[in-house]
DNA sequence: TCGATTGTGTATCGATCGACACATAAATGG
DNA sequence: CCATTTATGTGTCGATCGATACACAATCGA
Protein backbone atom coordinates (compact mmCIF):
# COMPACT_ATOMS: atom_id res chain seq x y z
CA UNK A 1 0.00 0.00 0.00
CA UNK A 2 3.26 2.70 0.58
CA UNK A 3 3.21 4.57 -2.37
CA UNK A 4 6.15 3.81 -5.06
CA UNK A 5 8.82 6.10 -6.00
CA UNK A 6 10.83 9.44 -4.44
CA UNK A 7 8.31 10.93 -2.20
CA UNK A 8 6.77 14.63 -3.04
CA UNK A 9 8.98 16.83 -0.78
CA UNK A 10 6.54 19.75 -0.61
CA UNK A 11 3.34 19.76 1.13
CA UNK A 12 0.80 19.53 -1.79
CA UNK A 13 -2.14 20.93 0.38
CA UNK A 14 0.31 24.39 1.59
CA UNK A 15 1.28 24.45 -1.89
CA UNK A 16 -2.33 24.77 -2.94
CA UNK A 17 -3.25 26.98 -0.52
CA UNK A 18 -0.39 29.45 -1.85
CA UNK A 19 -1.46 28.67 -5.40
CA UNK A 20 -5.41 29.89 -4.54
CA UNK A 21 -3.69 33.25 -3.41
CA UNK A 22 -1.94 34.06 -6.31
CA UNK A 23 -5.19 33.58 -8.65
CA UNK A 24 -7.30 34.89 -5.76
CA UNK A 25 -5.06 37.89 -6.05
CA UNK A 26 -3.87 38.56 -9.29
CA UNK A 27 -6.48 36.96 -11.28
CA UNK A 28 -5.93 33.54 -13.68
CA UNK A 29 -4.27 35.27 -16.57
CA UNK A 30 -1.92 37.14 -14.57
CA UNK A 31 -0.64 34.57 -12.24
CA UNK A 32 2.22 33.42 -14.09
CA UNK A 33 3.83 30.32 -13.51
CA UNK A 34 6.82 31.76 -11.84
CA UNK A 35 4.60 33.67 -9.40
CA UNK A 36 2.63 30.58 -8.77
CA UNK A 37 6.30 28.32 -8.55
CA UNK A 38 7.62 31.30 -6.28
CA UNK A 39 4.88 31.77 -3.94
CA UNK A 40 4.50 27.35 -4.07
CA UNK A 41 8.14 26.98 -2.98
CA UNK A 42 8.42 24.55 -5.90
CA UNK A 43 10.36 24.04 -9.44
CA UNK A 44 8.11 23.90 -12.57
CA UNK A 45 8.57 20.35 -13.03
CA UNK A 46 6.83 20.02 -9.87
CA UNK A 47 3.69 21.94 -10.46
CA UNK A 48 3.24 20.20 -13.27
CA UNK A 49 3.80 16.82 -11.91
CA UNK A 50 1.46 17.28 -9.12
CA UNK A 51 -1.07 19.11 -10.98
CA UNK A 52 -0.97 18.79 -14.18
CA UNK A 53 -0.58 22.03 -16.12
CA UNK A 54 -2.07 25.77 -14.74
CA UNK A 55 -5.62 25.31 -15.29
CA UNK A 56 -5.58 22.18 -13.73
CA UNK A 57 -4.37 24.18 -10.58
CA UNK A 58 -7.03 26.69 -10.95
CA UNK A 59 -9.34 24.27 -10.54
CA UNK A 60 -8.19 22.91 -7.82
CA UNK A 61 -7.31 26.11 -6.15
CA UNK A 62 -11.12 27.32 -6.86
CA UNK A 63 -12.77 24.61 -5.52
CA UNK A 64 -10.64 24.85 -2.49
CA UNK A 65 -11.85 28.16 -1.84
CA UNK A 66 -15.20 27.27 -2.13
CA UNK A 67 -14.42 24.57 0.57
CA UNK A 68 -13.32 27.10 3.01
CA UNK A 69 -13.69 30.95 2.26
CA UNK A 70 -17.08 30.04 0.30
CA UNK A 71 -18.18 28.42 3.20
CA UNK A 72 -17.91 30.78 5.74
CA UNK A 73 -20.21 32.91 3.69
CA UNK A 74 -23.29 30.57 2.98
CA UNK A 75 -23.46 28.99 6.34
CA UNK A 76 -25.71 31.41 7.59
CA UNK A 77 -27.79 30.56 4.92
CA UNK A 78 -28.00 26.89 6.37
CA UNK A 79 -28.36 27.92 10.18
CA UNK A 80 -30.37 31.00 10.89
CA UNK A 81 -33.50 30.55 12.28
CA UNK A 82 -35.47 32.97 9.68
CA UNK A 83 -35.23 33.88 6.05
CA UNK A 84 -34.17 37.36 6.92
CA UNK A 85 -31.38 36.77 9.55
CA UNK A 86 -30.32 33.79 6.51
CA UNK A 87 -29.78 36.31 3.96
CA UNK A 88 -28.09 39.40 6.59
CA UNK A 89 -26.08 36.43 7.89
CA UNK A 90 -24.52 35.75 4.44
CA UNK A 91 -24.13 39.95 3.45
CA UNK A 92 -22.47 40.16 6.48
CA UNK A 93 -20.36 37.37 6.33
CA UNK A 94 -19.26 38.12 3.16
CA UNK A 95 -18.43 41.70 4.26
CA UNK A 96 -16.05 40.00 6.62
CA UNK A 97 -14.52 37.44 4.79
CA UNK A 98 -13.73 40.17 1.81
CA UNK A 99 -11.83 42.38 3.69
CA UNK A 100 -10.13 39.79 5.77
CA UNK A 101 -6.45 41.02 6.65
CA UNK A 102 -3.44 39.23 4.94
CA UNK A 103 -6.09 38.19 2.13
CA UNK A 104 -7.19 39.20 -1.24
CA UNK A 105 -10.21 41.27 -1.08
CA UNK A 106 -13.76 40.35 -2.41
CA UNK A 107 -14.62 37.03 -3.92
CA UNK A 108 -12.29 34.62 -5.93
CA UNK A 109 -14.98 32.88 -7.71
CA UNK A 110 -16.33 36.43 -8.97
CA UNK A 111 -12.86 38.26 -9.10
CA UNK A 112 -10.46 36.04 -10.61
CA UNK A 113 -11.74 35.62 -13.83
CA UNK A 114 -14.18 37.82 -15.24
CA UNK A 115 -13.81 38.27 -18.43
CA UNK A 116 -13.02 35.02 -19.01
CA UNK A 117 -10.75 35.15 -21.53
CA UNK A 118 -7.90 32.32 -21.33
CA UNK A 119 -9.24 30.00 -19.13
CA UNK A 120 -11.04 27.01 -20.72
CA UNK A 121 -15.01 26.92 -21.45
CA UNK A 122 -15.06 24.02 -18.63
CA UNK A 123 -13.64 26.03 -16.27
CA UNK A 124 -15.78 29.11 -17.16
CA UNK A 125 -19.20 26.82 -16.37
CA UNK A 126 -17.45 25.47 -13.35
CA UNK A 127 -17.49 29.00 -12.26
CA UNK A 128 -20.43 30.54 -13.49
CA UNK A 129 -22.48 27.71 -11.88
CA UNK A 130 -20.49 28.49 -8.82
CA UNK A 131 -21.93 32.04 -8.59
CA UNK A 132 -25.38 31.01 -9.76
CA UNK A 133 -25.11 28.67 -6.97
CA UNK A 134 -25.35 31.40 -4.37
CA UNK A 135 -28.92 32.04 -6.09
CA UNK A 136 -30.10 28.71 -5.84
CA UNK A 137 -29.17 28.52 -2.37
CA UNK A 138 -30.80 31.31 -1.38
CA UNK A 139 -34.13 30.67 -3.38
CA UNK A 140 -34.30 27.49 -1.38
CA UNK A 141 -33.69 29.50 1.90
CA UNK A 142 -36.60 31.49 0.38
CA UNK A 143 -39.12 28.74 0.08
CA UNK A 144 -37.99 27.15 3.12
CA UNK A 145 -39.42 30.46 4.71
CA UNK A 146 -42.63 29.82 2.83
CA UNK A 147 -43.04 26.61 3.84
CA UNK A 148 -42.74 27.40 7.24
CA UNK A 149 -45.00 29.90 7.13
CA UNK A 150 -42.67 32.97 7.70
CA UNK A 151 -42.97 34.61 4.27
CA UNK A 152 -46.12 34.45 2.00
CA UNK A 153 -46.60 31.86 -0.30
CA UNK A 154 -47.28 34.56 -3.06
CA UNK A 155 -43.62 35.45 -3.11
CA UNK A 156 -41.82 34.42 -5.82
CA UNK A 157 -37.94 33.70 -4.69
CA UNK A 158 -35.94 34.11 -7.58
CA UNK A 159 -36.06 38.13 -8.03
CA UNK A 160 -35.14 38.34 -4.66
CA UNK A 161 -32.36 35.57 -4.48
CA UNK A 162 -31.13 37.57 -7.84
CA UNK A 163 -30.92 40.64 -6.07
CA UNK A 164 -29.37 39.87 -2.92
CA UNK A 165 -26.81 37.55 -4.78
CA UNK A 166 -25.96 41.17 -6.90
CA UNK A 167 -25.48 43.20 -4.36
CA UNK A 168 -23.08 40.65 -2.74
CA UNK A 169 -20.74 40.60 -6.12
CA UNK A 170 -21.04 44.24 -6.36
CA UNK A 171 -19.28 43.61 -2.66
CA UNK A 172 -16.63 42.23 -4.49
CA UNK A 173 -16.14 45.17 -6.67
CA UNK A 174 -16.14 47.46 -3.85
CA UNK A 175 -13.43 45.38 -1.68
CA UNK A 176 -10.92 45.40 -4.29
CA UNK A 177 -11.14 49.40 -4.73
CA UNK A 178 -10.53 49.26 -0.75
CA UNK A 179 -13.95 49.53 1.20
CA UNK A 180 -13.53 48.48 4.68
CA UNK A 181 -15.00 45.85 6.53
CA UNK A 182 -17.88 48.58 8.18
CA UNK A 183 -18.58 50.09 4.83
CA UNK A 184 -19.39 46.84 3.30
CA UNK A 185 -21.63 46.35 6.06
CA UNK A 186 -23.29 49.83 5.53
CA UNK A 187 -24.08 48.46 2.17
CA UNK A 188 -25.26 45.17 3.66
CA UNK A 189 -27.57 47.06 5.83
CA UNK A 190 -28.93 48.93 3.01
CA UNK A 191 -29.65 46.05 1.17
CA UNK A 192 -31.38 44.61 4.02
CA UNK A 193 -33.48 48.16 3.98
CA UNK A 194 -35.66 46.44 1.06
CA UNK A 195 -36.51 43.34 2.54
CA UNK A 196 -39.84 43.97 4.08
CA UNK A 197 -40.86 46.03 0.73
CA UNK A 198 -39.55 42.95 -1.12
CA UNK A 199 -41.34 40.09 1.07
CA UNK A 200 -44.22 42.00 1.96
CA UNK A 201 -47.54 41.46 -0.28
CA UNK A 202 -48.36 44.53 -1.93
CA UNK A 203 -51.58 45.90 -1.84
CA UNK A 204 -51.42 46.24 -5.43
CA UNK B 1 -2.04 75.06 -41.10
CA UNK B 2 -2.44 72.44 -43.17
CA UNK B 3 -0.89 69.19 -41.73
CA UNK B 4 3.23 68.38 -42.33
CA UNK B 5 4.02 65.17 -43.61
CA UNK B 6 2.17 61.80 -45.11
CA UNK B 7 -1.58 62.01 -43.99
CA UNK B 8 -2.65 59.50 -41.64
CA UNK B 9 -4.45 56.76 -43.69
CA UNK B 10 -7.48 55.35 -41.06
CA UNK B 11 -9.96 57.17 -39.27
CA UNK B 12 -8.24 57.71 -35.81
CA UNK B 13 -11.81 57.36 -34.24
CA UNK B 14 -13.17 54.75 -35.76
CA UNK B 15 -10.20 53.00 -34.87
CA UNK B 16 -9.88 54.23 -31.14
CA UNK B 17 -13.72 52.86 -30.76
CA UNK B 18 -12.76 49.02 -32.25
CA UNK B 19 -10.10 49.34 -29.50
CA UNK B 20 -12.55 49.83 -26.50
CA UNK B 21 -14.61 47.50 -27.98
CA UNK B 22 -11.70 45.21 -27.67
CA UNK B 23 -10.55 46.00 -24.21
CA UNK B 24 -14.49 46.23 -23.02
CA UNK B 25 -15.09 42.36 -23.84
CA UNK B 26 -11.73 41.14 -23.27
CA UNK B 27 -10.07 43.15 -20.37
CA UNK B 28 -6.91 45.15 -20.79
CA UNK B 29 -4.57 42.50 -20.22
CA UNK B 30 -6.49 39.77 -22.31
CA UNK B 31 -6.46 42.03 -25.28
CA UNK B 32 -3.35 41.65 -26.89
CA UNK B 33 -1.98 43.78 -29.37
CA UNK B 34 -2.54 41.41 -32.68
CA UNK B 35 -6.38 41.51 -31.40
CA UNK B 36 -6.49 45.56 -31.43
CA UNK B 37 -4.51 45.69 -34.72
CA UNK B 38 -6.70 43.62 -36.63
CA UNK B 39 -9.78 44.77 -35.12
CA UNK B 40 -8.43 48.50 -35.92
CA UNK B 41 -7.15 47.72 -39.21
CA UNK B 42 -4.05 48.47 -38.69
CA UNK B 43 -0.45 47.52 -38.12
CA UNK B 44 1.85 48.07 -34.96
CA UNK B 45 3.63 50.67 -36.25
CA UNK B 46 0.83 52.89 -36.74
CA UNK B 47 -1.05 52.10 -33.76
CA UNK B 48 2.19 53.55 -31.62
CA UNK B 49 2.08 56.27 -34.03
CA UNK B 50 -1.22 57.27 -33.38
CA UNK B 51 -1.64 56.33 -29.03
CA UNK B 52 2.06 56.22 -27.99
CA UNK B 53 1.09 52.58 -26.31
CA UNK B 54 -1.14 49.91 -25.45
CA UNK B 55 -1.66 51.38 -21.95
CA UNK B 56 -1.94 54.93 -23.49
CA UNK B 57 -4.61 53.57 -25.91
CA UNK B 58 -6.35 51.90 -23.13
CA UNK B 59 -6.94 55.45 -21.23
CA UNK B 60 -7.91 57.08 -24.42
CA UNK B 61 -10.55 54.39 -24.79
CA UNK B 62 -11.76 54.44 -21.31
CA UNK B 63 -11.99 58.37 -21.63
CA UNK B 64 -14.44 57.53 -24.97
CA UNK B 65 -16.49 55.00 -23.09
CA UNK B 66 -16.92 57.51 -19.85
CA UNK B 67 -17.86 60.65 -23.07
CA UNK B 68 -20.42 57.78 -24.85
CA UNK B 69 -21.61 54.92 -22.54
CA UNK B 70 -20.97 56.05 -19.42
CA UNK B 71 -22.51 59.43 -20.33
CA UNK B 72 -25.87 57.36 -20.66
CA UNK B 73 -26.29 55.75 -17.41
CA UNK B 74 -25.08 59.05 -15.31
CA UNK B 75 -27.39 61.38 -16.99
CA UNK B 76 -30.99 60.39 -14.71
CA UNK B 77 -29.23 61.77 -11.98
CA UNK B 78 -29.06 64.89 -13.65
CA UNK B 79 -32.02 65.48 -15.55
CA UNK B 80 -34.64 63.15 -13.10
CA UNK B 81 -37.18 65.49 -11.09
CA UNK B 82 -36.50 63.69 -8.31
CA UNK B 83 -34.00 62.12 -6.01
CA UNK B 84 -36.02 58.55 -6.15
CA UNK B 85 -36.28 58.72 -10.08
CA UNK B 86 -32.65 59.88 -10.52
CA UNK B 87 -31.51 56.51 -9.11
CA UNK B 88 -34.06 54.38 -10.47
CA UNK B 89 -33.53 56.08 -13.72
CA UNK B 90 -29.48 55.39 -12.99
CA UNK B 91 -30.46 51.97 -12.27
CA UNK B 92 -32.69 51.60 -15.36
CA UNK B 93 -30.10 52.97 -17.51
CA UNK B 94 -27.42 50.46 -16.56
CA UNK B 95 -29.67 47.84 -17.31
CA UNK B 96 -30.54 48.60 -20.73
CA UNK B 97 -26.60 49.81 -21.29
CA UNK B 98 -25.07 46.73 -19.91
CA UNK B 99 -27.41 44.66 -22.62
CA UNK B 100 -27.01 46.25 -25.84
CA UNK B 101 -27.27 44.10 -28.64
CA UNK B 102 -23.55 43.57 -30.20
CA UNK B 103 -22.02 45.23 -27.09
CA UNK B 104 -19.74 43.38 -24.74
CA UNK B 105 -21.87 43.04 -21.32
CA UNK B 106 -21.31 45.13 -18.47
CA UNK B 107 -19.28 48.14 -17.74
CA UNK B 108 -15.99 48.39 -19.36
CA UNK B 109 -14.74 50.56 -16.53
CA UNK B 110 -15.57 48.05 -13.80
CA UNK B 111 -14.73 44.54 -15.58
CA UNK B 112 -11.87 46.05 -17.69
CA UNK B 113 -9.05 45.90 -15.44
CA UNK B 114 -10.29 43.96 -11.97
CA UNK B 115 -7.05 42.94 -10.62
CA UNK B 116 -5.48 46.04 -11.62
CA UNK B 117 -2.55 43.90 -12.80
CA UNK B 118 -0.08 44.99 -15.50
CA UNK B 119 -2.03 48.36 -15.76
CA UNK B 120 0.08 50.82 -14.21
CA UNK B 121 -0.62 53.14 -11.39
CA UNK B 122 -2.07 56.16 -12.85
CA UNK B 123 -4.64 54.06 -15.02
CA UNK B 124 -5.16 52.53 -11.83
CA UNK B 125 -5.77 55.23 -10.24
CA UNK B 126 -8.11 56.86 -13.03
CA UNK B 127 -10.55 53.84 -12.92
CA UNK B 128 -10.97 53.95 -9.28
CA UNK B 129 -11.54 57.84 -9.65
CA UNK B 130 -14.76 56.67 -12.10
CA UNK B 131 -15.42 54.78 -9.95
CA UNK B 132 -15.70 56.33 -7.27
CA UNK B 133 -17.57 59.43 -9.07
CA UNK B 134 -20.38 57.70 -9.35
CA UNK B 135 -20.96 57.51 -5.51
CA UNK B 136 -19.87 61.02 -5.75
CA UNK B 137 -22.63 62.07 -8.13
CA UNK B 138 -25.54 60.24 -6.70
CA UNK B 139 -24.26 61.88 -3.45
CA UNK B 140 -24.72 65.63 -4.54
CA UNK B 141 -27.95 64.14 -5.91
CA UNK B 142 -29.14 63.40 -2.61
CA UNK B 143 -27.89 66.48 -1.15
CA UNK B 144 -29.78 68.98 -3.73
CA UNK B 145 -32.75 66.48 -2.62
CA UNK B 146 -32.26 67.42 0.82
CA UNK B 147 -32.02 70.75 0.22
CA UNK B 148 -34.87 70.83 -2.27
CA UNK B 149 -37.00 69.52 1.29
CA UNK B 150 -37.62 66.47 -1.05
CA UNK B 151 -35.25 64.26 1.69
CA UNK B 152 -35.21 64.94 5.01
CA UNK B 153 -32.23 67.12 6.42
CA UNK B 154 -31.15 64.15 8.93
CA UNK B 155 -30.37 61.83 5.55
CA UNK B 156 -26.94 60.55 5.68
CA UNK B 157 -26.34 60.90 1.58
CA UNK B 158 -23.08 58.48 1.50
CA UNK B 159 -24.22 55.03 2.57
CA UNK B 160 -27.20 55.30 0.17
CA UNK B 161 -24.52 56.07 -2.84
CA UNK B 162 -22.57 54.13 -2.12
CA UNK B 163 -25.49 50.77 -1.54
CA UNK B 164 -26.60 51.70 -5.01
CA UNK B 165 -23.28 52.10 -6.65
CA UNK B 166 -22.46 48.62 -5.20
CA UNK B 167 -26.09 46.94 -6.94
CA UNK B 168 -25.11 49.02 -9.83
CA UNK B 169 -21.13 47.36 -10.17
CA UNK B 170 -22.92 43.76 -9.24
CA UNK B 171 -25.48 44.26 -12.26
CA UNK B 172 -21.86 44.43 -14.18
CA UNK B 173 -21.42 41.48 -13.01
CA UNK B 174 -24.69 40.08 -13.66
CA UNK B 175 -24.52 40.50 -17.15
CA UNK B 176 -21.18 39.00 -17.61
CA UNK B 177 -22.89 36.20 -16.79
CA UNK B 178 -25.63 36.31 -19.43
CA UNK B 179 -28.37 38.07 -17.42
CA UNK B 180 -30.81 39.75 -19.98
CA UNK B 181 -32.06 43.70 -19.81
CA UNK B 182 -35.03 42.01 -18.20
CA UNK B 183 -33.48 40.08 -14.97
CA UNK B 184 -31.06 43.51 -14.35
CA UNK B 185 -33.90 45.49 -14.10
CA UNK B 186 -35.56 43.15 -11.96
CA UNK B 187 -32.62 43.44 -9.44
CA UNK B 188 -32.27 47.04 -9.61
CA UNK B 189 -36.15 47.33 -9.11
CA UNK B 190 -35.86 45.08 -6.13
CA UNK B 191 -32.91 47.55 -5.22
CA UNK B 192 -35.63 50.70 -5.48
CA UNK B 193 -37.36 48.44 -2.89
CA UNK B 194 -35.20 49.85 0.16
CA UNK B 195 -35.85 53.74 -1.13
CA UNK B 196 -38.52 54.23 1.37
CA UNK B 197 -36.92 52.59 4.45
CA UNK B 198 -33.47 54.28 3.85
CA UNK B 199 -34.25 57.97 3.38
CA UNK B 200 -37.64 57.36 6.35
CA UNK B 201 -36.21 58.87 9.21
CA UNK B 202 -36.77 55.95 11.43
CA UNK B 203 -39.01 56.06 14.98
CA UNK B 204 -35.89 54.24 16.29
C1' DT C 1 21.44 -5.20 -3.86
C1' DC C 2 18.96 -4.08 -7.87
C1' DG C 3 15.25 -2.93 -11.25
C1' DA C 4 11.13 -0.19 -11.22
C1' DT C 5 8.92 3.93 -10.20
C1' DT C 6 8.29 8.61 -9.04
C1' DG C 7 9.95 13.41 -7.78
C1' DT C 8 13.41 17.24 -8.31
C1' DG C 9 16.49 20.71 -10.46
C1' DT C 10 18.58 22.62 -14.56
C1' DA C 11 17.96 24.19 -18.71
C1' DT C 12 15.28 25.18 -22.43
C1' DC C 13 11.53 24.67 -25.82
C1' DG C 14 8.28 27.08 -29.35
C1' DA C 15 4.85 30.62 -29.05
C1' DT C 16 3.47 34.93 -28.01
C1' DC C 17 3.92 39.21 -25.56
C1' DG C 18 4.52 44.57 -26.24
C1' DA C 19 7.36 47.49 -28.82
C1' DC C 20 10.29 49.18 -32.41
C1' DA C 21 14.16 49.69 -36.67
C1' DC C 22 14.19 50.58 -41.02
C1' DA C 23 13.16 51.53 -45.69
C1' DT C 24 9.58 53.35 -48.38
C1' DA C 25 5.34 56.12 -49.51
C1' DA C 26 2.82 60.36 -49.49
C1' DA C 27 2.02 64.71 -48.15
C1' DT C 28 4.04 69.68 -47.18
C1' DG C 29 6.78 74.28 -47.98
C1' DG C 30 9.98 76.48 -50.67
C1' DC D 1 12.05 70.28 -58.60
C1' DC D 2 13.89 69.08 -53.94
C1' DA D 3 14.27 68.95 -48.86
C1' DT D 4 11.38 68.08 -44.95
C1' DT D 5 8.00 65.82 -42.42
C1' DT D 6 4.89 62.26 -41.19
C1' DA D 7 2.70 57.59 -41.94
C1' DT D 8 2.87 52.86 -43.51
C1' DG D 9 4.35 47.88 -44.06
C1' DT D 10 7.77 44.38 -43.37
C1' DG D 11 10.28 42.29 -40.35
C1' DT D 12 12.05 41.46 -35.95
C1' DC D 13 13.67 42.62 -31.28
C1' DG D 14 14.36 40.98 -26.18
C1' DA D 15 11.31 39.38 -22.64
C1' DT D 16 8.14 36.44 -20.96
C1' DC D 17 4.49 33.12 -21.56
C1' DG D 18 3.05 28.03 -20.35
C1' DA D 19 5.04 23.72 -20.66
C1' DT D 20 8.90 19.89 -20.93
C1' DA D 21 13.34 17.05 -21.96
C1' DC D 22 16.56 15.16 -19.55
C1' DA D 23 19.62 13.52 -16.06
C1' DC D 24 19.81 12.57 -11.37
C1' DA D 25 17.93 11.60 -6.61
C1' DA D 26 15.10 8.95 -3.57
C1' DT D 27 11.95 5.69 -2.47
C1' DC D 28 9.61 1.03 -3.36
C1' DG D 29 9.14 -4.36 -3.99
C1' DA D 30 11.64 -8.45 -4.49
Amino acid sequence: MAERGRPRSFDRQAALERAMDVFWERGYQAAAMSDLTEAMGINSPSLYAAFGSKEELYREAIAHFAATESDDILSPLQNAPTARAAIEGYLMASAKTFTRPGRPPGCMVVLSAVNAIGVGDETTRILREMRAGSVTMIEERLRRAIAEGELPSSLDPHPIASYYVTVQQGMSIQARDGASRQVLEMIAQGAMAAWDALTIPKAA
